[in-house]
DNA sequence: AATGTGAATGCACACGTGTGCATCAAGGAG
DNA sequence: CTCCTTGATGCACACGTGTGCATTCACATT
């Protein structure tokens, strides 16, 4: 059995309710005695129980947060941003990986509840309606980053994918390539949309027509669905002179497809990807993306949802609190995957 | 405020205690009142209180994770494996990156220390001792996954590092190389160690001499790691024909290294990887590696982990039994970046 | 009718912590 | 000397849940 601050006080010789003071520096309790205390807490190895104070105080000091996959660099890198806005906060994390499954994220919105978690960061690819109503519902505040549905939040972190999209397809376009393919997400409804918008939209001011059979949308993105996406694109006739993928491991898994073929790049045909993930860095060639400032989202979230939280306990009412969206803007990272059209 | 048993009791016209009991399915209450209650709870959108419970049963629940850094591949496998076998139980995780910071560690041990985790599973290269002993202290147990310190642990699973050396060497020496260049990661000790022990065995058994100059420690494994340790090896005169990399991330960058000199693989210069993450398969060539089974390394983790905290819970001692190590083995995968010596 | 049996439920306390209120001692003002 | 103020501490309850024990009721047994 782990000590109280029964035991410390039995051995000080005063009430636990005078240890609880001491030891939260509370100016009712004289220094000596303060001192004192703390001290032999100390030597007995004290530790607060967080279920005891959190269930007189009705917070938990602990924050959960969904990805879709924990393992996938790009959503490590925001985890790495939460944990540096929480280092020197009272704050953990639960990290919980949703595999864009219903049952499972049931079951982690479950959990979260049950542990009265203080906050919610969503930052998956796509998030069940019905869930994010439970958690309102059980009044947890929710930050959402790049939400696949901002409507359904208040709360958001966004990455400024349509900017980020201009900036690769005026890229290529600036290249002198014309037929320029996508391979997308279709399961990252909002995301994959604003990026084909920007892509979009700097082709239509380039006075270039899209080409329908060059719009690949896949279920998933990691380096397989690459591989596939580009499969089929390169048994086309008329292949492109370059591709335009969704995120890093996309392009990763095209890059490998091209490759494969024989077809060199970016001599042949030029390859993006998205988000900067370590990897893209050491690619042959090293891939051009573009840099989406992956801690400083984390960060931000964690920070906006620590407001939300502390503007709550301050009386504030959720409901009436005006909802904020932050839209962080990256840029272009033109590294070697990418060349002049030549044909 | 969220739902308790008392609100419920109220609007059920039973007492709190019978609600409880109704809820845990105790034989002691009548099933048509156990079956209305479930319906009220259910209606009321009643979530049991973790802090509550856990602060009367003692059991939070919950399992803590170290590792060295989420975002890394490898633990992310692992992270995966224990969840796996995590699922269907009422066990949660704690996830934490350790960054190999002394003052972090602390920092995550306090924090486990305080949420009274039922157990915690350390997965990082290197753990300070002290760390170990307090968390033994606070009677928390431990299980280690390959652990660079083994004799600091009584529970502990490992990859056969050893095994897996010896069966890449073999495989190098197979193909006729005889001057092979090792890249580690000093900061992984036992792990490390491991590896050199099997690769010597191995050259030794073929009755190849080792050059000292051929064998690089370095502080980290990561991609960055790997490009520094290849850089420095090429610059020497007389190089290798073949590099065993300490794993995957660092091959990963020698791999770069070797192609941006224009040294091509394999056939001027071998390259071995270890632990055979996802990305190890789409590299250019793709890298020969050794299969360590990570997701089940998770798994046999967190399943050894729950025995341990179960048996306690039974009066079994914890400092009488017996300890307990598992020692599981993968398997090599030749893929392309190794090739017959030419020299 | 008195007693025993078993099933179903309530009472009351405990877990570890925080906090409003009462208590107590010391000392200054009247 | 009494009253009041100030500072320091203890008492007792609360948070939400689980559980040993007592209680109640219905029914069967003597």
């Amino acid at each position: 059995m782990p000590v109280t601050i029964k035991d410390i006080a039995r051995k000080a010789g005063v009430s636990h309710a005078t240890v609880s003071r001491a030891l939260n520096g509370s100016p009712l309790i004289s220094q000596e005695t303060t001192l004192a205390i703390r001290k032999l807490a100390e030597e007995m190895g004290y530790l607060p129980s967080a279920a005891a104070r959190g269930l007189k105080t009705s917070r938990s000091h602990v924050l959960g947060v969904i990805v879709s996959r924990i393992g996938n660099p790009y959503f490590g890198e925001i985890v790495q941003g939460i944990e540096d806005a929480l280092k020197g906060t009272a704050y953990s994390i639960f990290v919980a990986s949703s595999h864009l499954d219903a049952a499972v994220e049931e079951n982690i919105v479950r959990a979260f509840g049950e542990h009265r978690v203080d906050g919610v960061i969503v930052a998956t690819a796509s998030f069940s309606r019905s869930q994010v109503h439970l958690l309102r519902r059980y009044g947890i505040p929710i930050v959402a980053i790049n939400s696949s549905s901002p409507q359904d939040y208040r709360f958001c972190i966004a990455h400024d994918d349509v900017y980020g999209a201009r900036q690769v397809a005026r890229h290529l376009i600036a290249l002198g390539h014309r037929r320029i393919a996508y391979i997308g997400n279709m399961r990252a409804a909002q995301i994959n949309h604003d990026r084909i918008v920007g892509f979009k939209q700097e082709m239509e001011s380039a006075g270039i027509a899209l080409d329908a059979n060059l719009m690949i949308n896949l279920q998933w993105s990691e380096i397989e669905n690459g591989v596939e996406g580009m499969t089929t694109l390169m048994r086309r006739k008329d292949r492109p002179t370059a591709v335009f993928c969704f995120n890093d491991l996309i392009a990763i898994g095209a890059l490998q497809v091209a490759q494969r073929m024989g077809i060199r790049v970016p001599q042949e045909i030029s390859i993006t990807g998205f988000d900067n993930i370590t990897y893209s860095a050491y690619t042959l060639p090293a891939l051009t993306t573009f840099d989406q400032p992956k801690r400083l989202i984390g960060a931000e979230a964690a920070g906006m949802l620590l407001d939300l939280i502390n503007r709550r306990g301050s009386g504030g009412d959720d409901e009436r609190a005006a909802p904020a969206a932050r839209l962080l803007r990256g840029k272009l990272l033109v590294r070697e995957s990418t060349a002049r059209c030549m044909s």
